[in-house]
RNA sequence: UGGGGUGUGGUGUAAUUGGCAACACGGCAGUUUCUGGUUCUGCUAUUCGGGGUUCGAGUCCCUGCACCCCAACCA
């Protein structure tokens, strides 16, 4: 992977690594991870944690593996796995080994956890959580300490046995760390390491009863699996004393794994978090995970982002510490800079204006030669059926055009794609003025879409014909959130929804190869946009993002 | 309120670690073109404020300000 400017990849993340491995710390090793919990769908946030876990294990020799985070019995479920690991596949990275869990390693860590009660250094405590959360103090004011946190060693490794046997109810005991209840970093003010759920495990099943909490479980499982680099967001920042004092405190080699930040991916138009994400879904906003409105992988997937083209975007963004929410703008011009060097040209008219050629002779059929992608001759010629009754786009007609339109109009000549020049000779309006059937004449001269006699046309036109077209659907898509950064205004981001988000042309009419696309294909209805065709609904197609469009431009300017 | 983190064009990311502030997206003006796409060219605009050190500061020092994170038995 590289920059925008082509050169390798430079950044704050790199630069420690080549440190390390130059020191020799690691022995020279190279090892991350990345962690998620199984209690959600990926989305393009964690694409950037994605790239940058298996791109700096790729530059460095080094070696990245897939490890589910799943100490929270509460909310995860083997559905999120299976969609993960998809996910995973689809961006196109491999783990080193088979997928991992931190539940693999709840008996070394209960085993560790009784050291640490054995060395003196936790301690059950038999108080709620609101009350630990009072005593907890605040920022700038110390805590205090808990009532059971001098219980000796003996009555805290029954309690803890007897924990884990399932003696006690949800709540009731709490093991935590015996660190320092003034310390001016919460995070060390005695945190909890485990917590007591009789809720059913997605892979242990009811086999414990007491859990790990994140802090007390990450680090470890770092170090289990020989993490070398143990990249996280920005959050855990505060944590990481108590990654390090874990490590510290247990019988390990002294290359215990290091913990390093950086800021999390935020996009414009869109929210990231799950809390969010699942409201979206739940709430019926969307249709779905895969909505293709929705930043998560497979949302992304279905409008017809490749893969590839988030893979680079997330490249090139880089990795920093400074909070920053990027513009969806840039992402999409990776995707059209992919798809325009990738995708076949179709033609498609999405809302359909009959268009009569008056002089072409009754019932004959042309097939004209069309180019598939102009950025890659390799993919060759089609040939698409013309007649005298087409359909043109609604738009590239008007009976009284404002200044600048290059387009079909009254005595104008254009050219249909591939086929011919033609002049418009008059139209038919219905009741309210509208355009219902226009009239030209063709030129048999102009046979490939060429005058003969070098005359300039200044527009070429998409057109499919009526005889021989299929219809389907396409749904045009706006940014789900109109709002840069939503809940700006008034603080929730549901307030910034833009309700017209998805508009659906069930009418559409498209040249007759396009019954051929495969599900999920994405190809360029010329002069309309990327599409996407979906993957369970035959000629159903979801604009992934439109092409340039310079007389938009000039129609907003006026 | 204590601790930690971060401030570079409209947006994001760089700057040989004290030496001409650059790249991309966007915008604007052209060019090319059988897509008002693509290509190519040009233009546009940046170091949070105030002091200081220095021949020279985005970079070092002092100070102020703004924003983000931390007081779950979530991760």
């Amino acid at each position: 992977m590289t920059n925008g400017a082509g050169e390798p990849l430079d950044d704050f993340v790199r630069e420690l690594v080549r440190d390390d491995l130059a020191n020799d710390r690691f022995g020279g090793r190279l090892q991350t991870r990345f962690p998620p919990e199984p209690n959600g769908y990926l989305h393009i946030g964690h694409a950037k944690a994605i790239t940058l876990d298996f791109e700096l294990a790729n530059e460095f020799d080094g070696i990245c593996n897939l490890r589910f985070d799943d100490t929270n019995p509460d909310t995860e479920d083997t559905t999120y796995v299976d969609g993960i690991l998809e996910d995973l596949e689809w961006l196109g990275y491999q783990p080193h080994v088979a997928p991992l869990y931190a539940s693999d390693y709840f008996e070394q860590l209960y085993e560790w956890a009784e050291h640490l009660i054995s060395e003196g250094m936790a301690y059950v405590d038999d108080q709620d959580a609101e009350t630990i959360s009072d005593q907890r103090g605040g920022f700038g004011q110390p805590g205090i300490e808990s009532p059971f946190r001098t219980r000796s060693v003996d009555e805290n490794l029954d309690l803890f046995r007897r924990m884990r046997d399932g003696e006690f109810d949800e709540g009731a005991r709490v093991l935590r760390a015996k660190i320092d209840m003034q310390h001016e970093n919460m995070q060390l003010r005695d945190p909890v390491m485990y917590r007591i759920r009789n809720e059913p495990h997605h892979r242990t099943g009811d086999r414990w009863h007491i859990y790990p909490t994140y802090d007390w479980a990450h680090g470890q499982s770092d170090a289990i699996e020989g993490v070398t680099h143990s990249l996280c967001t920005l959050e855990f920042d505060s944590h990481r004393p108590l990654y390090d004092w874990y490590l510290s405190k247990l019988p390990l080699p002294s290359d215990t794994p290091r913990q390093t930040e950086f800021a999390r991916l935020e996009l414009t138009h869109t929210v990231t978090s799950k809390r969010r994400l699942a409201a979206l879904v739940e709430d019926g906003i969307v249709d779905g995970w895969d909505d293709p409105r929705l930043p998560t992988l497979r949302g992304l997937r279905r409008r017809g982002y490749p893969a590839e083209a988030i893979k680079e975007f997330c490249s090139y963004i880089g990795v920093s510490r400074a909070n920053s929410r990027h513009q969806i703008e840039l992402l999409e011009s990776f995707v059209r800079q992919h798809l325009n060097a990738t995708a076949q040209r179709k033609m498609a008219v999405l809302n359909p204006l009959r268009l009569v050629i008056t002089n072409w002779p009754e019932g004959e059929v042309n097939e004209v030669e069309v180019v598939n992608n102009p950025e890659n001759p390799d993919d060759g010629t089609r040939l698409v059926p013309f007649t005298g009754e087409l359909f043109i786009e609604h738009d590239d007609f008007r009976a009284d055009p404002p200044p600048k339109y290059f387009r079909l109009t009254p005595g104008r000549e254009v050219r249909l794609r591939g086929a011919y020049f033609v002049t418009c000779t008059g139209f038919d309006v219905d009741d309210a003025g509208t355009p219902t059937t226009v009239y030209a004449t063709y030129d048999p001269e102009t046979r490939g879409g060429n005058a003969p006699d070098g005359r300039k046309v200044k527009s070429t036109m998409h057109w499919v014909s009526a005889e021989h077209a299929v219809s389907g659907s396409a749904a045009l898509y706006e940014r789900l959130f109109s709002a840069e950064v939503p809940g700006t205004e008034t603080g929730d981001p549901m307030d910034d929804l833009d309700p017209n988000s998805v508009t659906t042309l069930d009418n559409c009419m498209f040249e007759p190869s396009m019954a051929d696309l495969a599900p999920g294909e994405v190809v360029q209805f010329e002069r309309l946009g990327y599409f996407a065709h979906d993957p369970r609904t035959q000629l159903l197609f979801h604009r992934t993002v439109g092409l340039r469009d310079e007389w938009a431009r000039i129609q907003q300017r006026g």
